[in-house]
DNA sequence: GAAACAATGTGTAAATATTACATATTTCAT
DNA sequence: ATGAAATATGTAATATTTACACATTGTTTC
């Protein structure tokens, strides 16, 4: 049922059936994937589905699904989100849209990414479903579709921005020790960082809150927990950060 | 008419007909936009065309236009570069895509924003045809559609991007003054630099080459020109531009 | 309970990068 | 020849980053 293109109007020269223009033009399926990353025993962890496609039957893909009728990608992404982990107020950013008219078997599909943060803890996951599973990051070479192509554009991106924002709380429980925030960024930018130097950095950007607890049921000497101020940083992002969007 | 859903095969729960799995999902219309960027008068331009749209007769909108069936979405934005400025090879980078259902008054469309950066002077713009138009990036209050929201996302995604790589080249002619390019710097990103400074640090990054050449027909002292050494550029941006996908 | 251990917590000097600022040089216009 | 207006360059002050050493605190072992 093939409608026809939009008629300018005669006289301007302008379209007039906004309907017909677009029904004109050839239609897509589009979906998200959720690259969504946590952390746990120092690793950077993503978490992924095993396919649900017969032809990638023994590959992980990430989390995704297809946009409705009349949601943003980014209603789709959260409700992704809300579906699979059961968490709300997660901390999600679009990343990339991936077209390659081959990258799906069904058709053409485009999908939007979206990398997400969350407190692995907090997400109560169903172990029992051997479906999803946490994946270390570093581990994966191979995945269903373009997925792979998907969780390194997301990766490389969380390398960057976490050097910018401190995304990275994101990732920790509400109290962490100072040792556990260089554990995460060590783990997530694959390098080892100066205790001293990393200490003060974080002192110095001023958003750390001292709760005055210790840490339990550690080995050694307890370190002192913190909290992220998040309102202070949401003040003063522009500042620290430069020109940034 | 309307597809059944893919029925997973009975013994596996794997779904074997991805065509039905696909069709079964509401398809939307996709377009790309196209943020073509250019300087000129010591001014930042942006170029956009008369919009052909009857509600949006008096505004002004990016240039874009809808996917074809089989080309991914770089595909086509490059196509749009290619059939309104007659340029190729010109840079082009993803920025967002924009999925508010509401944002098309003809139905569901999503559009990808790309930013792409091109010398005028190199594109012979028809002036005579006076449905294309360069503007001022920072007199522009209103747009057809949502494409201020675009503009407006693409720029501020230039002023950053532009400080970590040395996009501006591409804005430039091939040869020209140190004068010009802090021009440019101070054009996007609104600000006024230091002569001696800025001088130092492009030279401390080791891309510029000297002509030998001086600048002609200006009024005093004519400046060095110097070309981009892309090549270079292409060699050691991981170095000095630091974690960057 | 004293000593060894294994972390945390803190300070300081050196190197590097950024900022602020001044003077000499070259060409054009008169 | 002179003045005007830009280019070209250097240097000191400041801030940031890096490298590195020692004291402190709580746990474990004997």
């Amino acid at each position: 049922m093939q409608k026809a293109a939009a008629i300018p109007n005669s006289s301007t020269g302008l379209i007039k059936d906004m309907d017909l223009l677009v029904e004109s033009y050839p239609k897509v399926a589009l979906t998200v994937d959720c690259v969504i990353f946590g952390f746990e025993d120092n690793k950077l962890k993503v978490l992924l589905i095993r396919s649900d496609i017969d032809m990638y039957k023994d590959e992980w893909s990430l989390l995704g699904d297809f946009a409705k009728e009349s949601e943003s990608l980014e209603e789709a992404a959260y409700r992704v989100l809300r579906q699979r982990t059961g968490m709300q107020n997660v901390y999600l950013d679009q990343v990339h849209t991936f077209s390659n008219p081959n990258r799906h078997p069904g058709g053409r599909v485009i999908t939007v990414a979206y990398c997400s943060l969350l407190n692995i803890r907090h997400h109560q996951l169903q172990i029992t479903d051997n479906e999803l599973h946490w994946h270390n990051v570093n581990d994966l070479d191979s995945m269903a579709f373009d997925h792979l192509e998907i969780l390194t554009k997301c990766y490389s991106w969380l390398q960057k921005r976490i050097q910018e924002h401190p995304l990275g709380f994101n990732l920790l429980p509400e109290k962490f020790s100072l040792r556990e925030l260089q554990n995460l960024y060590e783990a997530i930018l694959n390098v080892e960082l100066d205790r001293r130097n990393f200490r003060k950095k974080f002192f110095s950007m001023d958003f750390l809150i001292d709760t005055g607890e210790l840490e339990e049921d550690v080995k050694h000497r307890p370190g002192k927990l913190y909290q992220f101020n998040f309102e202070k940083y949401e003040k003063n992002k522009r500042k620290w950060v430069g020109i940034d969007f």
